[in-house]
DNA sequence: AGCACGCCGACT
DNA sequence: GTCGGCGTGCTC
């Protein structure tokens, strides 16, 4: 008698099939077994699950064949797999399938044997960067005392560091006293971003590898090969006491990682929006981290068996306020490092009241003077500004023609470098117009500044700057870079560009946020943020809170090395001086900061004292959306938990239309998070079955987004 | 999601 | 007369 299993596979949640499906086999497989299953006219890869395999409408298909000399993947991962699914209202299937590295949903029984017969390659992560035995710091009084609440508590810990105090020390202390305790022990080191993995990497390897050997530790983001990304993967499941890897170091898909010895994970710049999975399904790798050390602890009967030790010197408003004290009902250890070492003091920030400037003026003349001395003294400068291209809108002058695009309810960028202009929402670009469409006039005009034409003004002002250093036959010009996802579209041009800077060849570094992230630039003494004020007065409430995070996280740039950090300075070009913000970030008080936003949130009850989800519709036109989730809100009324849970109209997205599909949502909120998840699952088949209900036609998509970054 | 089936326009 | 567009529908 064949037994009946319960085995997931990739199907998204739309397809109202989001449970595991049955399956016939000879032989019994524990739950965790990989196998290929027949899926319609495919054959697909599955997870054996757990619990009873429901009875199939119909034939139950046989197993197709069986992933061996993997073992099954454990109850803790199934567990972790099945809360994100749930909470994040996906289909297991997909959860589970998305979370396994994707080559292994490709291969099927017979390459993966011959996968199996190679000998298992490292990852690259250790053999990467050579192992250069730095010599190991003594921890400052801060560090230690941070270690020793690591060791004697429970967490999870908030580690609230500013730039410059060592945050990473401690995460390489912690994991090398957890290795060096427990032969079986694994850690999970997420960084926010690619671009930041190989210096974190290169720190981990230099540390770890000595001791463990290059193979310890690999790395796991969406930047390797396919063949990469399995064999760390591989590694990570194999477990320490097979041989495996230690440490994995990875994005926020890595928080998925099968790691059967699992003990610490650190989520560094736990505020950064980047662990926040923006498409699939929606899930916060921060929170999940949060969850799964939990869990870990739970099923090995000792709170301190995995830790969790979230870090940023401006921690997310939601860590921050779960990191208050015990008794006002915090649950988050907080371990504080106000100290800057080896560096000198936080740079003074320096307001530049724009209102006191002529209008249109672009880099007031005091900063461009600031500047100019920094050039003179053989020192680095680095401007910010949140926006690529040369303008955000080209305009007819005489008439009102703009660079709309055709297909979104957005303007097209003018990109000067090829004469463009791309729509940064769809991808449509065209060569710029010889003359306006509508009337013919030739006077077409650049309408606001991008940072490729701060980078030209740049070049500009600084005309007649010479710089003092320049070798014979070199021009004495300043040299501008400018780095954004522009110019580093192609491989490895990022690191060519920070090479550049790190050499000293540049004199003014200009850039989106993407630059003002991690980089350690250690000759930069001045940052200047061009034109933050739009964070100001934004409609999203979450944007005073990333605003101030990049400002301080930009200010740290500068004044790394202790020799200059007296000397340097953050300059800041507002139309409000007087902003609170800017007065918080003054004396670099983020506590403050915090303090007066969460009063807000608090009294306008926003998360984290209320709990969001979003639900969003795409439709060819922007009727049928709506209509959709008004009557799927109608249609909720009477479901569990709906009495606790406020439901808004639907209205259209920041961005209505994007490449001709209309766009809306809806969002709910209850104080409850208990609440709001009882009334998303249940509300789930109303979707489905609104959807599918006359007059609601032309819907395309839908989906729930929970704890949403931008609402 | 894949991969079918299923009815309407420009080509060997 | 076929090749092929992507609009619904199903997958244990």
């Amino acid at each position: 008698m064949a037994e009946r299993l319960p085995v997931v596979v990739q199907l998204p949640a739309h397809s109202a099939l989001s449970g595991p499906l049955s399956y016939a086999s000879e032989r019994a497989l524990a739950p965790g077994t990989l196998v290929r299953v027949p899926l319609g006219k495919r054959e697909t890869l599955g997870v054996v699950w757990d619990g009873e395999a429901e009875p199939g409408p119909g034939e139950v298909r046989p197993v197709a064949a069986v992933l061996d000399g993997i073992a099954p993947l454990s109850a803790a991962w199934r567990q972790l797999v099945g809360f994100a699914a749930g909470y994040y209202q996906r289909a297991l299937g997909e959860v589970a399938l998305a979370a396994l590295p994707p080559q292994l949903r490709e291969l099927d029984a017979a390459q993966w044997q011959r996968r199996l017969g190679r000998k298992a390659r490292g990852a690259g992560a250790g053999d990467a960067a050579a192992p250069d035995p730095a010599p190991v710091p003594a921890p400052s009084a801060e560090q230690a005392a941070a270690l020793a609440r690591l060791r004697s508590e429970a967490g999870p810990f908030l580690l609230f560091g500013s730039t410059g105090s060592g945050k990473t020390e401690v995460y390489l202390r912690a994991v090398q006293e957890l290795l060096a305790a427990d032969p079986a022990a694994q850690a999970l080191v997420m960084v926010p971003e690619i671009n930041l993995t190989p210096q974190l990497q290169a720190r981990f390897a230099a540390r770890f590898a000595p001791l463990y050997g290059p193979q310890a530790l690999v790395a796991l983001h969406s930047g390797m090969t396919p063949a990469q990304r399995l064999a760390s993967w591989l590694a990570a499941h194999a477990g320490a006491a097979a041989g495996g890897a230690r440490i994995v170091l990875g994005t926020r898909m890595a928080v998925f990682a099968s790691m059967p010895g699992l003990r610490l994970i650190v989520v560094d710049e736990e505020h950064d929006p980047s662990y926040k999975q923006q498409e699939g399904a929606r899930y916060s790798a921060r929170d999940l981290a949060v969850y799964r050390a939990r869990q870990e602890s739970r099923r090995a009967g000792d709170p301190q068996h995995c830790r969790v030790l979230l870090g940023s010197a401006t921690p997310s408003l939601e860590s921050w306020h779960h990191s208050r004290p015990a008794a006002e009902g915090g649950r988050y250890q907080r371990l504080a490092m106000p100290s800057r070492i080896g560096a000198g003091r936080l740079p003074a920030v320096r307001l530049v009241d724009m209102g006191l400037v002529p209008r249109h003026t672009q880099i007031a003349p005091a900063l461009v003077a600031a500047i100019a001395e920094r050039i003179a003294r053989g020192e680095q400068s680095m401007l910010l500004l949140n926006r690529r291209g040369y303008a955000p809108v080209l305009g007819c002058a005489s008439c009102d023609w703009k660079s709309l695009c055709p297909h979104c309810s957005a303007y097209r960028v003018f990109h000067k470098i090829d004469r463009s202009l791309r729509c940064h929402h769809c991808g449509f670009a065209e060569r710029v117009p010889q003359a306006c469409p509508e009337c013919g006039d030739v006077d077409l005009a650049p309408i606001g500044r991008g940072t490729e034409r701060l980078e030209e003004h740049l070049e500009h002002l600084l005309a007649h700057v010479e710089r003092p250093g320049a070798a014979d036959g070199e021009s004495p010009r300043a040299r501008v870079l400018r780095i954004d996802a522009d110019s580093t579209r192609r491989k490895g041009a990022l690191e060519e560009q920070l090479a550049r800077v790190h050499a000293g060849t540049v004199d003014v570094l200009v850039g989106t946020q993407m630059i003002a992230k991690g980089h350690d630039f250690r000759r930069i003494t001045l940052v200047a943020a061009v034109n933050p004020d739009g964070a100001l007065f934004s409609s999203d409430f979450r944007a005073p809170e990333r605003l101030f995070a990049l400002l301080m996280q930009a200010a740290g740039r500068a004044g790394r090395d202790a020799a200059q950090g007296a000397a340097s300075e953050m300059w800041i070009q507002t139309a409000h001086p007087q902003h609170p913000l800017f007065a918080a970030l003054r004396r670099h008080d983020f506590p403050a900061f915090a303090a007066a936003q969460l009063a807000e949130r608090q009294q306008a009850g926003m998360p984290p004292f209320s709990h969001q989800a979003l639900v969003r519709a795409e439709a060819r036109t922007q009727q049928a959306a709506q209509a959709f989730l008004a009557q799927a809100g109608a249609d909720a009324e009477a479901l569990p938990g709906a009495d606790l849970v406020s439901r808004y109209p639907p209205v259209p997205m920041a961005v209505q239309r994007v490449a001709n599909v209309e766009r809306a949502q809806m969002l709910v909120e209850s104080d409850s998070r208990a609440a709001l998840q009882q009334f998303l699952a249940a509300w789930q088949p109303v979707l489905h079955a609104t959807r599918r209900a006359a007059g609601i036609e032309g819907v395309l998509r839908w989906a729930v987004d929970v704890d949403p970054l931008a609402v």
